[in-house]
DNA sequence: ATTTATATTTGTAATGATTACAGATTTAGA
DNA sequence: TCTAAATCTGTAATCATTACAAATATAAAT
């Protein structure tokens, strides 16, 4: 399985990490849950495995891991910062009824600026998300 | 002119917004200006004018003019949240070198997903910008 | 294995943007 | 002018994040 704990060693040493135990639970969790999870979420799961867990060391981790371009670091309208494991570039949308995240892994036009030149200014990022109503909130309408 | 007073009042009031003094001056300073300022920009400046006022008031008031559509929230990678006049849709392009916010009124396909449905959700908002290389730091490389 | 150096973790305190709130002031209406 | 409502102001609170220094764990050298 993908979250073997060995193999989530040698992914993140690989990236130039030094696999501490926090950072491979902390990694573990990221692959085993899918979400967009704040320090926060990972950290109340967490501290139930590592007692002695700070926030701090999440904080820490999560920097590390985006420095090193294993994880993303996403910030939708809310305040806290949401992270994202780095896979295939995908973009996300966000229901503005329930809040949920999505993945949007479906083509669409919305990277196709990427690398070009506009007005003599290089792009070298196209940062962004969609909001709407999502698929289930529409059908829920009572 | 477009910055004059009486103007700023009427086209606020139309808003749904009382033009009060402080209200009427911060208006024209966002209309002066084209920047894209945060609240401390804004405060900074107008205490000149208004030596009474209170950086509260600048939030509320940013607060309020974005509720009633007159001026729209930013948020770039910084904490700090900038705001902007609503005119024309258009984009905008922050340097990874200086820093500086670019408007891109340039047509480009960034919102061509807009008002789409993608995977059953509906897509009511397109929320992004562009980051890269200006013009400038291009040109200016020793 | 023991010592030593280095990296990581931890907890607390600090920071900085924003909001809550309550009292003071201004504005508008009677 | 008097009164009620809206606005403004200053201070305190909140909340995410960072700074920092002490404690712990890891790795290297003897």
């Amino acid at each position: 399985m993908i979250t073997d704990l060995e193999h989530i060693k040698t992914t993140i040493e690989n990236k130039g990490v030094k696999a501490s135990y926090q950072r491979l639970k902390i990694m573990e969790y990221l692959l085993k849950t899918k979400n967009h999870p704040t320090v926060d979420n990972i950290y109340e799961v967490m501290v139930k495995e590592i007692p002695t867990l700070s926030k701090t060391t999440v904080y820490n981790t999560m920097n590390l891991f985006v420095e090193k371009n294993i994880i993303k670091a996403l910030s939708f309208t809310g305040v806290e910062t949401r992270y994202d494991i780095v896979t295939q570039s995908h973009h996300h949308f966000i229901c503005n009824q329930c809040h949920k995240i999505y993945d949007i892994n479906t083509a669409c036009s919305f990277m196709c600026d990427n690398h070009k030149i506009i007005n003599g200014n290089k792009i070298e990022e196209v940062i962004g998300y969609f909001k709407g109503i999502c698929k289930e909130c529409i059908n829920n309408k009572t």
